[in-house]
RNA sequence: UGGCACGUAGCUCAGUGGCAGAGCGCCGCCUUGACACGGCGGAGGUCGGCGGUUCGAAACCGCCCGUGCCAACCA
């Protein structure tokens, strides 16, 4: 070798440790990528050259699971993907912390409760609840001292949150970091309820509305699931108003009786015909309530003709409003029946004292307790509307049906007349598909469930809640000079307001001593649903109405990652924002993960109690080895977290660890690859890189990991690396061109292999890069390396024959199956063998037969033409192979 | 009740019209100089069932069975 020939940047294995540090390894790659700001976003670079992830930001109460990691996990492949094709990337994580669990965790650690008409207390501060404390009433104090409670409980599991995401590896911009109840999100979900109000989108009614009894809150049907109960069906016999008559109702909410407000039948029902526009009488109440005909009543149902009351469900509240029928709210906000007086105008009745009698039993009972008191009564003959008997007929039937629910909720919701602010959506359905369609969903058949819920969409969105922790609506109320609320004609905090509080802050024009005052005005004390922030996570990070040059920049974002069963409430309040806002996408794409299963293929829940947290299998299996089995799992696929692909993960660090020692570690002067073996080798990784290019620009990682994986091992490792190894070695002038040719394609197979493996395995192909690659390239880490192209291929003429590499390894094959045949090993010298194979074959062969030799270590051989055998088919004849030997002279 | 997805080797899963695949597990062998956290070789499948389209179906169509999810079913 002359002296002037330019040698291969090489390292000495032997500073290496024999296995790979992970633990070790991950620290210190997460403190270097920090520390150089790797995954900083650039603000300066131009639209075009920008990549926008709008994360999802996690419940922080509570605490992550595998399932975070294995969606994340999808993201941070995705984006490391973009990165090294040299996007500029945005980003950022949020924190959800609004909210219910939020609310009730700070209640319970500081033992107070949260009262928005208190005054806010500057420099406020709390010890957590000591025991002593808890056995007082709980301390009530403003919203904003509760929120800034709030905000150091959720501070907490932040670190703890941001913990995890390090550790996995996330490529995430720490400084776009954003928390859904802080000053800017409360800021942009009040600028977003201004525009709203502004636009006409929003409005506030007092009506009959879903609500749930425990939380004493409103809902939206989002919030809402329907839960199989065991009901049962009760007949009850009914008078007829002025005749000696009677006809049976069935319900299965008898408690609601004295809420009785009509009867309906279907007008074709032969059996009721003659009782619309006559007035029935209740049983036990005597109520009159009038009998008319509805189309939507069902004949087949129970005895056909029903009670509609107030309210039992949602069909109920229809016929109150079409029939104009009497409100006869009996449910109170906390789901115990209120005190009435039977024999008032709104509660008429024939016999208004035994009326009220009988009512004394209920009030102040809940549901379930008014069910069995009215069972006990409807026993009562005396009780008849009728004069013949029990006004129960038979026996209650049992009967499973659908009962709505709270989706957090213990008990089913009811019908509760209140004030609520809606968004409306009922008349802007068609909007709102069509934006469903321009959106790319991944995969495309989680389409239909936002095009399913779109069009199944029964009410607008309610979106006030009555709770504390949360964006406050921004609204006053003017008072007129008895004190009444005027509301329809809200004041609404003015843009360069927000965010405000409107129990605290104070309307513009006004003065904090009128607040509550007739002639003054009255805040608004409910919050926003926590949708109502969320849906605007793309124009948080964007800066929506703050900083349009920053918003032109980011938004739509490129990509929205979620998983499924929140399409219904995320996806779609995040489209409707961004019709509502700016006639736009969110988003250009979807990226729908699937749930991660326990073992027994059940879905991993809190409520299941079969979570895996995910630090543990990470200290257990690397971080590299989890990720690689969230990798390996399409998008929309339910997944099980399963060890034995954790360990797969953790065999293919390892081997990457080890066939880059090796690489790396061969010593050779600068060569081009010119062997026909290597140029053939170079062209099937070209291969690889061109598929794995577009199946990342098609969301397909699970597919570019597992031909990176299977070419690694099959391709690589197991039969390029074995085939040229020897070459590699060889020692003497002669050799310097083949030497070289084989050092360099090993060198640029192991470069690209691992650029290939950086978005799903980026700290071990970070480590392996360090050793060589990064000072050579002048990158000194992978995740900012371009993504391989052909300028990595440039100048390498393509093989002479597209077979070589495989026939190549069909003889090394064959000769392995003769010592496997043998029960020698692969590494034992072959002293002569006959390599028979059709014609064609043999002469394809030629080219890279040395190489085949030097792997098998065979001395001398013979070719035999056989036409009969198919072409790339080998078959080794005579094959004799060296004694073992004593001891290996090294 | 409707919609969507899924059903392929013992297990986990790839495979969108052309000779049924991978990893794990199993059996046998091999300590070779990157790696025994390794390698070589092997056994193992009526592709849920029935029918259809096609020269040809695991794949396309229809029906059925099973599993999961979503939505509905509220008198």
């Amino acid at each position: 070798m002359s002296s002037d020939n330019q040698r291969v940047r090489s390292i000495d294995p032997e500073t290496l440790p024999k296995h790979f540090a992970a633990i070790e390894a991950e620290k210190r790659w997460d403190d270097r990528w920090e520390a150089w700001g790797t995954y900083r976003y650039d603000p300066t670079r131009p639209r075009d050259e920008t990549f926008v992830v709008d994360t999802p930001p996690p419940t922080v109460s509570g605490s992550l699971h595998i399932g975070h990691l294995f969606s994340y996990s999808h993201t941070d492949t995705v984006v490391r993907f973009q990165r090294m094709r040299g996007r500029n990337i945005f980003y950022p994580m949020g924190w959800d912390d609004n909210g219910v669990p939020t609310e009730r965790r700070v209640q319970n650690y500081f033992h107070v409760r949260c009262d928005p008409r208190i005054a806010y207390e500057p420099n406020f501060a709390l010890e957590p609840a000591t025991a002593k404390i808890r056995k007082q009433r709980p301390r009530e104090i403003s919203r904003q001292n509760f929120i800034e409670l709030c905000h150091g409980v959720t501070e907490e599991d932040e670190q703890a949150f941001m913990e995890v995401w390090r550790r996995t590896g996330l490529s995430v911009d720490w400084t776009q970091t954003y928390a859904t109840i802080d000053d800017h999100c409360r800021r942009l979900a009040q600028l977003s309820f201004r525009d709203l109000f502004e636009k006409g989108h929003v409005y506030n009614v007092d009506a009959p509305f879903m609500w749930d009894v425990d939380f004493q809150m409103a809902l939206s049907q989002a919030d809402v699931e329907d839960r199989l109960q065991t009901g049962a069906f009760y007949d009850i016999e009914f008078g007829v108003d002025g005749q000696d008559r009677g006809f049976a109702i069935s319900t299965t909410r008898p408690e609601l009786l004295p809420a009785c407000v009509g009867v309906t039948a279907h007008p074709d029902d032969d059996r009721y015909k003659n009782l619309f526009g006559k007035h029935a009488l209740t049983p036990l109440f005597r109520v009159p309530v009038p009998i008319f005909p509805s189309e939507v009543a069902d004949p087949e149902k129970g005895t056909g003709i029903l009670m509609v009351c107030t309210f039992g469900d949602s069909t109920d509240v229809d016929w109150w409003r079409q029939e104009g029928l009497a409100l006869r709210q009996l449910i109170g906000h906390d789901g115990r029946l209120v005190s009435v007086e039977f024999g008032s105008e709104n509660f008429p009745s024939r016999a208004a004292e035994s009326a009220n009698r009988y009512y004394s039993e209920f009030v102040g009972k809940n549901v379930a307790q008014a069910r069995k008191v009215i069972a006990e009564l409807l026993r009562d003959p005396a009780g008849s509307a009728t004069g013949k008997g029990a006004p129960l007929l038979g026996e209650p039937r049992p009967v499973e049906h659908a009962v709505k629910f709270y989706e957090k909720g213990d008990r089913p919701l009811e019908f509760v007349q209140t004030r609520q602010w809606f968004v409306r959506l009922l008349d802007k359905k068609q909007a709102l598909l069509e934006k469903g369609e321009q959106i790319r969903w991944h995969p495309d058949f989680m389409k239909v469930r936002y095009r399913d819920w779109t069009e199944g969409l029964k009410l607008d969105w309610c979106i006030s809640r009555q709770r504390y922790f949360g964006v406050p609506i921004p609204v006053w109320y003017p008072l007129d000079d008895d004190g009444n609320p005027d509301y329809a004609n809200p004041i609404v905090g003015e843009r360069e307001q927000l965010p405000v509080d409107p129990m605290s802050d104070v309307p513009h024009g006004y003065t904090a001593e009128r607040r509550d005052q007739p002639g003054g005005f009255s805040g608004e004390p409910d919050i926003f649903d926590t949708w109502f922030t969320s849906s605007l996570t793309p124009q948080i990070g964007s800066h929506w109405e703050i900083d349009d040059a920053r918003h032109a920049q980011l938004f739509p974002a490129d990509i929205r990652p979620q998983s499924h069963e929140i399409i219904r409430t995320w996806a779609f309040y995040t489209i409707a924002k961004a019709l509502l806002h700016e006639d736009q996408i969110p988003w250009k794409n979807v990226l729908i993960s699937g749930w991660v299963l326990d073992p027994d293929r059940k879905k991993m829940s809190k409520s299941a109690g079969n979570v895996q947290t995910p630090l543990p299998l990470i200290d257990q299996f690397t971080a590299d080895a989890v990720r690689y089995w969230a990798s390996s799992a399409r998008l929309g696929t339910d997944t099980a977290a399963d060890p034995k692909i954790f360990k797969i993960g953790k065999r293919l660090s390892t081997k990457l660890f080890n066939a880059g020692k090796f690489v790396l570690s061969q010593t050779a002067d600068v060569h081009p690859i010119v062997n026909e073996l290597d140029r053939s080798f170079i062209a099937r990784l070209r291969d690889l890189v061109e598929r794995n290019t577009r199946c990342f620009e098609d969301f397909q990682h699970a597919v570019a990991l597992q031909e990176t994986e299977s070419f690694f091992w099959t391709h690589f490792t197991d039969t390029y690396l074995e085939l040229v190894k020897h070459r590699a070695r060889a020692e003497g002038a002669g050799n310097a061109s083949s030497r070289g040719s084989a050092v360099a394609a090993l060198r640029l197979g192991l470069d690209v292999l691992l650029r290939q493996f950086a978005p799903f395995l980026p700290y071990i192909s970070e480590e392996v890069w360090s050793w060589v690659y990064a000072e050579e390239r002048g990158e000194r880490s992978i995740h900012r390396a371009p993504w391989p192209g052909s300028e990595d291929f440039r100048g390498i003429e393509p093989p002479s024959s597209d077979a070589s590499f495989d026939v190549a390894v069909a003889c090394w094959a064959a000769i392995n199956k003769s010592k496997a045949d043998a029960e020698v090993s692969m590494g034992r010298e072959t002293l002569r063998l006959t390599i028979a194979a059709s014609p064609k074959s043999l002469a394809l062969l030629e080219p890279v037969l040395s190489d085949v030799l030097a792997a098998a270590r065979c001395e001398n051989h013979a070719l035999a033409g056989r036409p009969e055998l198919e072409e790339g088919v080998f078959e080794i004849l005579d094959a004799e192979f060296a004694p073992k030997a004593e001891k290996a002279p090294r």
